[in-house]
DNA sequence: AACGTAGTACTACAATCGGAGTGGTGTCAA
DNA sequence: TTGACACCACTCCGATTGTAGTACTACGTT
């Protein structure tokens, strides 16, 4: 088992472009070594097996994944209405052509979670704390909206991410759009002058 | 290629089970074969390859989901207020564990439609068409909420069942009903009194 | 400066496995 | 008798894995 670990994190992003064009089933030591343009056989020299690679790519994921978080930061920049959520939703689904293969690499890791309980075991705590820092982010932040808002806003933007992801012809861009901003006026009050600090 | 349409019918749902079970990738005409319990190569001679097979499935799921229709017809049996949409909804998310294997199929399915345009130019239509039959579905039984509000509770539902399809544990079953509750609450006004008729 | 050692990159190989496709035979019904 | 189909068995093929063997590099020692 080689320890290399500059080279194990290069493998393992290697696995998540492979997993996003590929799927799970296509997640294979070759695939993986080709993808990284290493050697074939080195992916089999650092996981030892295929169930180990897909934990420890679940896990990589969301070390990708939290430099949105830095992203998120700038969030706090802008005034706290309406307007600024509806803004950063944009910026949210906006966000997808960006990291198109990490967030389809973390649908298949789902679907593979369903028959391996290892992976669920180590995605399921990534998802819900991912959902807990993105309600108490914004509440914290002081922008409109209590604790359900958010969670029904992440729940709607989640599944409008899914559906753009996969059948990107269901909706045009404008009614993309048009549904983002109709998901706020719904679920975000006009402004919060009550909770305000 | 044989021509049995029932025993083709019992493949292509036997093919439905595989997806869920397996995954995209684990649908081999071995594998379909082994689910249907018959002899193998029966599926070669069936589905002239792997593409074929999987847009008949991608057709076929819609065939088996449509008796949805008919329990849905029965929606219309009960009264017409905001309460009566909060069951509607529970209902919905609890034929999940009904429905099991059809929901993981059509996200399976989504997933590979990713990288076969045939089997996209199939969902595509298909899945847009869904959400316009519930959308017309539910304005024209007199149930309150506009078009918006449908289309924000679609959006909301199916990731919910995302969720508890593929992650369990992510939320309780208490969360989950709390979810669903305060979904409708948030975007759907508590009776129609303007638009009914 | 020469040497030895450890860890790693790389190559190549051998074995395995799963799957596809097809030809042949028996059966049933028209 | 003929045609379609179920069933069975067999062969060919490609992909994947795991590993053995070799070469390279860095580092520490003398």
């Amino acid at each position: 088992m080689r320890q290399n670990q500059a080279r194990r994190a290069a493998l393992l992003d290697a696995a998540i472009d492979v997993l996003a064009r590929e799927g799970a089933r296509g997640l294979t030591f070759r695939a993986v070594d080709a993808q990284a343009e290493v050697p074939g056989g080195t992916a089999s020299n650092y996981f030892a097996n295929r169930d180990d690679l897909l934990t420890q790519a679940g896990a990589r994921i969301y070390e990708r994944l939290e430099p949105d978080a830095a992203t998120l930061a700038r969030s706090l920049e802008g005034p706290r209405d309406r307007e600024r959520v509806t803004q950063l939703m944009h910026e949210l689904v906006d966000r997808i052509s960006t990291y198109r293969t990490g967030y389809l690499a973390l649908l298949e890791l789902r679907l593979e979670a369903t028959r391996r309980p290892g992976l669920r075991a180590v995605l399921t705590p990534r998802i819900r704390a991912d959902i807990d820092a993105n309600v108490d982010y914004h509440l914290r932040s002081g922008l409109p909206g209590d604790a359900t808002a958010v969670m029904l806003l992440y729940l709607a933007m989640n599944w409008l991410i899914v559906e753009q992801l996969t059948l990107p012809e269901v909706f045009t861009q404008e009614q993309l759009r048009d549904l983002v901003e109709r998901a706020v006026e719904r679920l975000i009050p006009e402004s919060d002058r009550s909770g305000a600090g």
